[in-house]
RNA sequence: GCGAUCGUAGCUCAGUUGGUUAGAGCGCCGGUUUGUGGUACCGGAGGUCGCGGGUUCGAACCCCGUCGAUCGCCCCA
């Protein structure tokens, strides 16, 4: 490599090859489910005002605070390449009266920008599918999106994941549940880890996942939210289960499960690989696969009226490394070994031919004419079509495993052109 | 932001206690053999050993810094 060439950012990836074509599988198939439950696709602004987001995610979160590229341009606005979907959908939603269309279900997928120390399963850019339903407040409005994420990961082929489900509950209970949660840790403050201390001023729902046994030990007996929902919220959240046991979706209760994001309300779910399943092992430190939850609030904070919304977004990266048996090398029907330089104008002729006819075909017309049959039966394709010169004149001699017929077939098509 | 490990050819990797001109396999290019053939052989190109300093008569090897990768922590998809 040149000392001259410039390296790619730090974070950032080249993909290539078969992990290409896992992360291609991915997308297709988000595609073809969403369309299933008449998800509408809606492409997105990669940047938007640094306040969409600020706003909507909350000042004090680490994507927020820590991670976003934010950067001003020449007119003097800050702007920030999204670090997720959710509030620039949210904003397009209010900026563009989609309100006509509510309930609306919308997806898209496309790259987000966080600045992270990279590992694996996490990057600087890296790449989402998404789906939101917005203007429906009900549970159903869960359990379809949640049905929607459970067919796509069936459909991926992805075994050993489990949805994990909490809730938060309304906005009073969770306020109700923070403030006993603060109060329980408050007074063993001491005794906690120093990230947990720092968590009891910024978010002190997430102490109740640290894997630090300093604070393990108070976890187990630190308030559950069970203790704090409404009546409401918990009807909700049993028409939300409820719904799920219908849909046929597998579901375990997750007790101490929290989204960082401030704006999450009710229903919030991950899905993780089961503990010492062969998608854990290949998930590295990263659990979660797709998350989301209901975002009731988001709205609000970025000054449009109240509307009750949920969504969620799986990392394609993440998604790719878990179907890996997916991402073989393309099939290719026929491989043109062409022997002969003379004979190239008639087998450019040709392939054409075989393309029209919906073939995939490549060549071999490179290098050594000698050696060009040798690389051209070492790919792995339906047929081998070695083209040369005979008495003058171009000649195509085909070999495959005649599966369907494909060689009498590649024969009738080339036959006008010899 | 913190910690650990690691950077040698396009790829995967050797390289002895610091010692002449840094190697192999695969791949690539050319030739010979084969001539309806997926074989075998011969040859070639390609590396300022991540980058920058230092120690030494001498550094791929030891020291410092830096950049990057990998794996954790944090956080998240």
């Amino acid at each position: 490599m040149s000392k001259n060439t410039p390296k790619a950012i730090r974070g950032t990836q080249d993909i290539f090859g078969a992990d290409a074509e896992a992360f291609a599988f991915v997308v297709e198939t988000f595609e073809r489910v969403r369309k299933l439950y008449r998800f509408r696709r809606v492409e997105m602004p990669v940047f938007e005002k640094t306040e969409v987001f600020s706003r909507a995610i909350g000042e004090t979160t680490d994507v927020v605070s820590k991670e976003m590229y934010s950067f001003e341009d020449r007119g003097g606005d800050s702007l920030t390449l999204r670090p997720e979907f959710t509030a620039g959908i949210a904003r397009a939603f209010l900026t563009n009266g989609w309100q006509q269309h509510a309930p609306l279900k919308v997806a898209t997928h496309g790259p987000l920008f966080r600045y992270e120390r990279p590992q694996k399963g996490r990057y600087r850019q890296f790449h989402q599918i998404d789906a939101e339903i917005i203007g429906a407040g009900e549970p159903q409005a869960d359990v379809e999106l949640l049905a929607m994420a459970d067919q796509l990961l069936k459909e991926l082929g992805i075994e050993g994941v489990t949805l994990h489900l909490n809730t938060l509950g309304d906005a009073a209970s969770r306020d109700a549940w923070r403030a006993g949660l603060i109060d329980y840790f408050g007074k063993v403050r001491g005794e906690l880890s120093e990230d947990s201390q720092e968590r009891l001023d910024k978010n002190p729902l997430r102490i109740l996942d640290s894997k630090d046994p300093r604070d393990r030990a108070f976890v187990a007996d630190a308030p559950k939210i069970d203790a704090y929902l409404s009546n409401e919220a918990l009807a909700f959240f049993e028409s939300v289960t409820s719904g799920l046991d219908a849909a046929g979706v597998k579901w375990a209760r997750a007790e101490s499960l929290v989204r960082g994001l401030d704006y999450y309300r009710h229903t919030a779910f991950e899905f993780i690989p089961d503990e010492g399943s062969e998608a854990a092992g290949k998930l590295g430190s990263q659990s979660t696969i797709l998350g989301g939850g209901r975002y009731d609030g988001l709205m609000e904070s970025l000054g449009g009226a109240a509307t009750p919304a949920v969504g969620w977004a799986a990392g394609i990266e993440r998604l790719a490394m878990l179907v890996d048996d997916k991402g073989a090398e393309p099939p290719l029907d026929v491989i043109v070994a062409v022997e002969n330089d003379q004979a190239m104008a008639f087998a450019i002729s040709a392939m054409r031919k075989l393309r029209d006819a919906g073939l995939t075909v490549d060549a071999i017309a490179s290098g050594s004419p000698k050696k060009r049959f040798d690389k051209a039966s070492k790919v792995n394709a339906r047929a081998l079509i070695a083209i040369d010169m005979r008495d003058g004149a171009p000649s195509a001699n085909v070999r495959s495993g005649d599966q369907a017929g494909l060689t009498s077939r590649i024969d009738a098509l080339l036959a006008p052109l010899l």
